[in-house]
DNA sequence: ACGGGAAGTCAACACTTGTTGGCAAACGGG
DNA sequence: CCCGTTTGCCAACAAGTGTTGACTTCCCGT
């Protein structure tokens, strides 16, 4: 991919012995560009937020940008780190989880823009289309699989969930219908909550006749 | 601000007494371009979906599209027209609605790709935001006020059938989700189904503390 | 047949985009 | 102190965009 220039984990942990990371003295530009970019994509999605403007925000040159990231797809690549932080559903009673999983879902929603960002970007880049579905195979797939007992219903009800949940988040979040951003999240949990629970732990609907 | 030169309604209708519309002789042209342009607002978003490309596509200069959309803006706002053609759906049995909305439901984005044109662009735009909200405002409400008694509860009833349609849509048309994709239509039906029965006509579940 | 207007083509404009390379400071270890 | 590295800015490029106007070609009513 790229050399050993652009790539640097997101630091945090601080005088560790063997440190990989030293430290750069740009760090601050470095976040002052990610948090701009993290705030133009998710409001303006992926072609609309340019460098120029992003560079702008974060007060410095165009050029830093393609400097410390490389290009606009590396820079997209760095602000937006997807971390869903699902819970173990295993470890809940069975029959609150499909309430755990709405009331964790708005909460982790409202408190990362990134995830607005990441939505916009897969309705119209192939490539944000991909991460999604990467989020989806990496962290919703494993979480469904605690609760559902057929591994082979697995992915289906998964889809089912996301469906549900990216579908508010798209009217509530980035649609902004006003009913849908109206109302509060213990309404949402109250009505997405048997939605979800059914979508994981109902048995298949599947009566009458079988398809194909 | 060229109004009486470039909206022509979707026509269709031919030979009527009194016709407003002369059928000039450039209709197969006009057809071409929105077809086209439909294409690729559907495959390719707002932004990416250039002008060239789509009177490539048509076999036409770029010219003859501003000529007769005016602009970009202008084209897509002829080549966009909603209708969702929602059935009455209190002429059903009660129990069914769910179940008959989720299925025409799909039989009609699977006909018609200015459907997946316009969540597309919602998701990036402001003018695609809004007119979705025309679309919610003006074919689903009414809609959803048919089955709905208590009046003040249909907006927020309306967003969650909304949010778990447009979720399917964008899970199975946009992202393309393989196991959204992948489910057949009578399958999500009997998913769907009751989500939707639900959200139309169970009571408020108003009182999210259980005794557990 | 002729003339006016519509249909269509060609080339260009003004602008924005991502991206690049050169050059001036600031820093920091020897 | 000094020199290599880092950090940053400036100007510019090539490509692509929506959009415009002038020009030719065809159709059709009179």
């Amino acid at each position: 991919m790229h050399d050993s220039d652009t790539d640097r984990g997101s630091g945090g942990s601080r005088g560790s012995a063997a440190a990989p990371a030293p430290a750069r003295r740009s760090d601050s530009t470095r976040a002052a560009i990610l948090h701009a970019a993290r705030e133009r994509f998710a409001s303006d999605g992926y072609e609309r937020a340019t460098i120029r403007a992003i560079a702008r925000d974060a007060k410095i040159d165009p050029s830093m940008v393609m400097r410390y990231y490389g290009n606009k797809e590396g820079l997209f690549a760095a602000a937006v780190a997807i971390d869903l932080e699902l819970p173990d559903l295993g470890a809940l009673p069975r029959q609150e989880v499909g309430r755990a999983l709405a009331r964790h879902f708005l909460a982790v929603w409202e408190g990362n823009e990134v995830l607005t960002a990441l939505l916009r970007v897969a309705a119209t880049s192939r490539a944000g289309a991909e991460r999604t579905q990467g989020v989806f195979r990496d962290q919703i797939l494993p979480v469904v699989r605690q609760v559902c007992p057929d591994p082979e219903q697995v992915p289906a009800r998964a889809a089912l969930v996301t469906s549900q949940l990216l579908g508010l988040a798209l009217t509530r979040y980035v649609l902004r219908f006003p009913p849908a951003a109206g109302l509060t999240r213990e309404e949402i949990v109250a009505w997405l909550g048997p939605t979800l629970q059914r979508y994981l732990t109902a048995p298949h609907p599947d009566h009458p006749e079988r398809p194909s």
